[in-house]
DNA sequence: ATTATTTATATAAGTACTTATACAAAGATA
DNA sequence: TATCTTTGTATAAGTACTTATATAAATAAT
């Protein structure tokens, strides 16, 4: 039971406000997953700067319908993240111009493909066959409390993540990604350098996969099936920290327990490491079980051993 | 300049919270013109609290679909206000229940013919020839910018107010009202006991005129045209200080001077006091210019004659 | 019958605005 | 040229929410 629907045009304002609300921390969620550090209340006073490039206090003020205080305490936080620039007028000492700065613009070229995709979900959620504004409204709450905007978002850009299959001119990429990922958690082991630096002999020749992750033609994740005695190792599962976030890891997780049961292997092996507590969270749910390690395991920073059996 | 339209669906939550901002902004201003002490922001609260009857904070909470510190919040806000009473459940201590205190009440019957009233503006406000919820939007932010929520609802109480001629069954509300008057700004003359007592002899009979606005089947405001040596007295204007905000007096104003036109009088006079500051700037706006106050004016109160020429 | 968990509300702190007011620089006026 | 007004921005305090967390009472589990 929604009172305010109850209460017809007149709760009209608090419902706007309601939606707006809502949708204001689905995007506030989608920039955090994005690891995109903006706050999506700054949006209007940003992309004005960047559109306007050079802008005053006052005319943000008149051009967004905007309390001077307001737009004051937005140029501020804006400033503080290192977003824009601020330089005193030299004609008159009044006026504050605001501009982009370089991390502003490193930001904007960030944000700019991800606004599109915004905007494309928000259009999907309040288009619908109605005529009037209230039915507009409430057919939008519908649509949002069904599916909402922050979903819509992230199920369109995991669709945009493809997997595609081994090609040696992705060989440095799949080095440098793997090795960033060892500098993060661990230390890079001689043996790690010897086979990241050698793909194609070390896995594809012994009968081994790799895949990529390859998200708007640009190869952001990697993974290898290594062919070993004891079965097939899922193992160089790195992401581009860009891009963490989209559920990559996820995505080629699936592609590869799909790629063994095409291949009828009757189980996948991996090894990790218990303070990877995430990684091994999602091992567990995809079905993978712990199992003794032996002493002279693969990796040194190994302390867990998984099978998933088919 | 709007950049706001520029930015397209983007920009939709920003354009309902600003729409949703002003909205709220206007029934504010509208309360507070009627003299009613009451936050537009407590109406989903305060409307399911008087429908409930009954209700403790996580049902509001629930209905409303608004965070239970928010309600918290709300009742607590309502309670200082005296509007609402709560008390402990005798079987589950933990859950209070909220409840119309007897000030809530009266406050609920003030409100409901407000409420009808923003509800048919509002939905004039939204009502449009369009297809989309964007297009919606711009046409509703398009009227509330030409003529506001606020000025709609303001018009149409000033229409509902109409002036109508002597009766002799209101000569004990003119009395009422005038005597009122009198108490709130000086004292009660024995002079003005006798006329407001016999108007029908003091003023009807000496070829005066008495008015009354009414509003919603009750009388709210009075005026009297009273016959003097040196011309027509506009005089015994009196407003319901539950109605005041409506701008009656003026009303009854405009109603005088058109009177006094038809009638072809080529003046019209008026004592006051120099204290009441609005009444006197007023005054000066309908045209009335200060003239010389005679040694023995009628009321021992006035310190102030003004003269309306046509 | 304890103890642990869940439920109902309160409290604290933060955010995104608002209005009211202060203040300094620029422009207008006498 | 001094002063008065206007313009541009800053600061303070308030409002309407939010999330995170605390606390007390009720209920479930042992």
């Amino acid at each position: 039971m929604d009172k305010l629907y109850q209460f017809g045009e007149l709760a009209f304002g608090s419902r706007i406000k309601r939606l707006s609300d809502v949708l204001m921390k689905d995007v506030k969620q989608v920039y955090k997953d994005l690891y995109i550090d903006f706050e999506p209340t700054h949006f209007p006073v940003f992309k004005t700067i960047y559109e306007e490039k050079q802008v005053n206090i006052g005319k943000l003020s008149e051009f967004l319908e905007l309390s001077q205080p307001a737009i004051t305490q937005f140029v501020n936080a804006l400033q503080k993240k290192g977003l824009i620039s601020i330089v005193t007028n030299k004609l008159d000492k009044r006026k504050k111009i605001v501009q982009l700065s370089n991390k502003g613009l490193i930001m904007i070229d960030k944000l700019i493909p991800i606004w599109e995709v915004i905007g494309n979900q928000l259009t999907d959620l309040i288009t619908n066959e109605s005529t009037t504004f209230m039915n507009h409204l409430k057919l939008t709450e519908e649509k949002q409390k069904e599916n909402s905007l922050y979903k819509r978002i992230i199920e369109h850009q995991k669709k945009q993540v493809e997997i595609i299959e081994y090609n040696s001119k992705y060989d440095s990429l799949f080095h440098d990604l793997n090795i960033e990922w060892l500098e993060t958690y661990f230390y890079v082991e001689d043996h790690d350098k010897e086979v990241l630096s050698n793909p194609k002999s070390y896995i594809i020749d012994n009968n081994g996969y790799i895949f990529y992750a390859k998200y708007q033609n640009e190869i952001v994740g990697t993974v290898a099936l290594m062919n070993e005695p004891e079965g097939y190792e899922l193992s160089k599962m790195a992401v581009s920290p860009k891009y963490r976030g989209l559920k990559i890891g996820q995505k080629m997780m699936d592609h590869c327990i799909e790629f063994a049961k095409n291949k009828n292997w009757n189980k996948l092996l991996l090894y990790s490491n218990k303070k990877l507590e995430n990684a091994i969270y999602i091992y567990r749910k995809y079905g993978f079980m712990e199992v003794e390690l032996e002493k002279d395991s693969p990796y040194e920073r190994s302390d867990i051993k998984m099978i998933l059996r088919f």
